[in-house]
DNA sequence: TTATTTTTTTAGGCTTGCCTAAAATATTTT
DNA sequence: AAAATATTTTAGGCAAGCCTAAAAAAATAA
């Protein structure tokens, strides 16, 4: 059984792996969990005692195979818990990170493959991010970000790089929404801003806007 | 926002203030929670100090409002997620009362209020008691005992009085299981001793057992 | 490759929530 | 009412998880 604190920052490095090959540094966790690297350390050195990740001084983080399943395991309750409170109880997507923080701490496997099969056995969560498997499968599938299209091309709208509410209320309120179709129709020269068309409209979105839409060719 | 074992001693007192009208004990609280009297004494100085409850040396502990909202809000959550588990996901009874301890800790007013719509408003949850509303208000029905039925009447078998591993496992050899129909027949004058009707046969029960039995009228 | 800067670890402290043992108070018995 | 017993509080400790500041190691620049 491991504490909340140990299941934050398995989910940490997990995430923080995808991005660095070798080790995740110390650092790059305490910014991630708004803590200080020296009580990281403390932590991976416990994490590394109870086999869940490799920690050599100074060398960084890797999760061991048990350390990645549990880490999946806990994201896997995430998205399933945002995917009900989206689809049952009429929560917005930018409303739901703070309340699946605190339910996937739940303990109970078979509430988790419960509430899976109630839900219908979802592949993806509200921001378009896979649902890891009973197992600890994920399918992941490489993201193109709607900056990576050429002029021309088309890209169905199916996440988001930056999940914060901010910038999920900021799509909201553009009315981009998962699964909208966007053509970039021209780019701007002096900001590289884009021009898209969505729906029946055209707008105009910045570069790092752009660059944290994640869409799929169509 | 109150810590988990903040909210765990809250509710402690709450239950634990029906059966006694004065100030709920030291002792009984730590009995209650497992721990130690010596911890709950210094919780009580903490929830004291927080305005939630009105606590004086050697004198117990009582809720103030606020505490007692507080409780109520926290109960409230417990039987709301009881109920879920048991409509929605295919709990069985028993098995959800470890599950609703860790979630009757999540916090979102608006989650508990569309979690409650979601499930259409339940008045009472899988063992028959009743929910309190968002304001705090409980439709507080003593529980009856099947020691308390009339001969002829019937009640389903909702809960036990005493959980102790000897007593279930007696219900377990007579086959008295939770939601069962119980209908009373006939009382013995010499030992008060019941026969019963239990779905399609008789049973003899002595009183003692009976008024281990919580049941809800039919 | 040496000096400087950045990153990471260690050392030492703090709070929360738990514990045991001893002291203080309350309750019950004689 | 005094003695015996039971309950509750206080005192002092411990682990977890956080912190700051200083030391050590690694990375980068000169």
């Amino acid at each position: 059984m491991l504490t909340f604190s140990e299941e934050n920052h398995l989910k940490s490095i997990f995430h923080l792996s995808s991005e660095s090959e070798s080790g995740v540094s110390t650092n790059s966790i305490a910014d991630n969990l708004n803590t200080k690297a020296s009580s990281v350390t403390e932590m991976l050195k416990k994490l590394n005692d109870k086999l869940l990740i490799v920690y050599k001084k100074y060398r960084g983080a890797q999760l061991t195979e048990k350390g990645r399943k549990t880490a999946l395991n806990i994201i896997r309750k995430h998205r399933l818990w945002e995917v009900f409170l989206v689809d049952k109880l009429n929560f917005k997507w930018d409303e739901v990170h703070d309340i699946a923080e605190q339910l996937e701490h739940i303990q109970s496997e078979k509430l988790t493959n419960e509430l899976d099969k109630f839900l219908n056995f979802p592949t993806k969560d509200p921001h378009g991010d896979p649902i890891p498997n009973p197992a600890g499968f994920i399918k992941f599938t490489p993201k193109l970000k709607l900056s990576d299209l050429n002029i021309g091309e088309t890209g169905k709208f199916v996440g988001v790089k930056d999940s914060s509410a901010t910038f999920l209320k900021y799509l909201d309120k553009r009315q981009i929404s998962l699964g909208s179709n966007i053509k970039v129709l021209f780019q701007e020269e002096f900001d590289q801003s884009l021009h898209v068309g969505l729906d029946e409209s055209n707008l105009t979105i910045s570069i790092k806007t752009a660059s944290n839409l994640y869409i799929t060719k169509i």
